[in-house]
Order: structure tokens, then C-alpha cells, then sequence
DNA sequence: ATATCTGCAAAGACTTTGCAACCTT
DNA sequence: AAGGTTGCAAAGTCTTTGCAGATAT
């Protein structure tokens, strides 16, 4: 059961985030992230690698959106449907996003202020470890543009 | 403000959101979150429902909190895992929640300040009809007290 | 050589829908 | 009586999982 091959100097006994192989799958789930500048479902992914002639299963999607959101590579929310959504997630540190419900493009935002209030607002309530989870969808210019006809 | 009246005659061509009828059902799924006083999904619902010995439908269930979250009254929201949760909604403005993740005991929440920067982060942007979900999730004192024996 | 990873299909969870019978208005 | 409602079960989505074969190190 233990059997920690040779896999590194010094290497301690913690599990280890586990390193993901690159393989061709995998490489290519990024790279179809790459290509988009938003958030994307799973099966939208899975649907633009085979259109892009990727030969490539829908679980093994799904496992790499897993495993990439799991190491961190990659941001998820969830759409007003219950669909998970990934991006390629810039920074390490704590965000949240302002998305186009159209296209999906995001820019990601911050706001100290709102994290002061978010991490504060349970103490007075006896709430603790308290996470919060903020979302803001709108339209972008070229969605917006797109959907109301020149002159309206 | 969900209810009309009375549908008088001479009304207009519009729809109109129609009233529920107060079935045996309907009053029962109220009670049901009458007496929790946290958000609470469907399934969960419906078990305590046919725990108290009402003979209800699971699809019935789902009917009637779509119907009332359609009219206003109730609050819904989806949980980590992307199940719908819902609660009896105190007052019908705008206004976020603090949830307890273990007994889903929730405190309304409101901060004109976090109202102010989602309503005007999109602008810089190009983004417009700008919308935002906040959600606050932490553990209550009940549940802190529950999870961590005394003493340590 | 071996632990991973992939693909397909089956399974699972939550939610919605079709339809005959039932109940409220 | 008329039409909204209910209940059961089937169907639909998104996502996860079992397993044999392929793959990376």
C-alpha cells in the first residue's frame, strides 16, 4: 500500500498534490480553454475539442476540468442552470468575476472592501468560518450591441 | 406585493401571475419551511413532509416551491453541490443571506455598500443590466458548539 | 514495468414533464 | 362543471464511476 516508489529527494510522507501526466487529453482541455476568454461548461468544452477534430470522451473532460480546478489552474462557478463553468484562472489569489452572460467573457474583479464585509458580517451573528461566494453577470459591449439592433 | 386581489373583470390581456390555490399540499409544504427556520432543499422538504405523515408527492414538492419562489415567496439559492434550497422569504426587497452549512439556519443580510459596488463595478467594464449573487456561508454557534467536544 | 489515464457505457443525483384521476372554486 | 392540482413514473441534464485497454514515465 505504501509503496512510495523513487520519485523525489527528500520527499515526505504528505500525499503531495499529486502531479497530472501532460498527456494529449489534458494538454488539449487547456488549450480549448485557452482559445476562450470566459467561463465554459464541460460538455461546451467537450463539444469544441471534437468540432476542433480532437479525439477526446466526455468523461475525460470532465476529469481534467477536476483535476485542473483542483490544482488550482482553473476557476469554477456555477450558472443560473446548475452548470459548472471553468476558466483559465489568472491569478492564484482570491477573485471573483464579472461575466457576460452572452459570450462568457469575464474580467475578474476585486474589491477589499467587500471582503472586509463579507469576512466581518458573520461575527456579530456567532457565524464562524465564514467563506462567501460573489458572482456579477452582465452584458458586455459587444453582446449588448449584438442583441439591439443599430438605431433602437 | 405577489398578490392581486381580486381578478376582476375587464382585466387586462396580460398574464398576469396567477394566485395558488390553497390545497392541502400546497399549505403543508408551507408549514414545512414554517418550521425551519433555515434553507432546506426539496428532497429534504418532502422527507420531513412524509415524516409528519402527509402523503405528498416528490413532484408535487417541486411544484409548489417553484410556484412560490415564482410568486416571491420564497428565497432560493443552490448549495455547494448545485442542489436548490429554499426558505420562506421574510421581507420581499432585495437582500442577501448568511447560511449555516450544518443546520441551515439563515440571517438576512443587507449592506448598501456591496449593493453599490455590484451595481457599479460593470460600468468600467462596458457591462450592463448588471446583476449579482452574494451568498455568505459560515457555521452558527449551535453547530460549532456540536462539532467541537467540550473541552478542547 | 507500472501506476495513470482514457473511453465507453452504465449509474447517480436532482429536477422536470406526461397524463389520468382528484379536488377546489 | 371547469380547470387548476396531484401522484406516479418516465424522461432529461449534468456529472460521476466501473472497467478494460492504451499511455506516460
Amino acid at each position: 500500500m505504501a509503496g512510495v516508489s523513487h520519485r523525489g529527494p527528500g520527499a515526505s510522507a504528505v500525499p503531495g498534490p499529486r502531479r497530472l501526466r501532460p498527456t494529449r487529453q489534458r494538454l488539449a482541455v487547456l488549450g480549448a480553454l485557452a482559445d476562450a476568454d470566459g467561463f465554459r461548461g464541460a460538455q461546451a468544452i467537450h463539444a469544441s475539442m471534437r468540432a476542433a477534430g480532437e479525439r477526446v470522451g466526455l468523461a475525460t473532460v470532465y476529469r481534467a476540468l477536476q483535476a485542473l480546478a483542483d490544482a488550482g489552474e482553473l476557476d469554477v462557478l456555477r450558472d443560473d442552470t446548475g452548470e459548472l463553468l471553468y476558466r483559465r484562472c489568472a491569478g492564484g489569489g482570491h477573485h471573483h468575476h464579472l461575466v457576460c452572460r452572452g459570450c462568457g467573457t469575464t474580467v475578474e474583479i476585486e474589491s477589499s472592501a467587500v471582503e472586509r464585509w463579507a469576512a466581518s458580517v458573520g461575527e456579530p451573528h456567532g457565524f464562524s468560518a465564514v467563506e462567501h461566494s460573489v458572482e456579477v453577470f452582465g452584458t458586455c459591449r459587444s453582446c449588448a450591441k449584438a442583441s439591439r439592433p443599430p438605431g433602437a
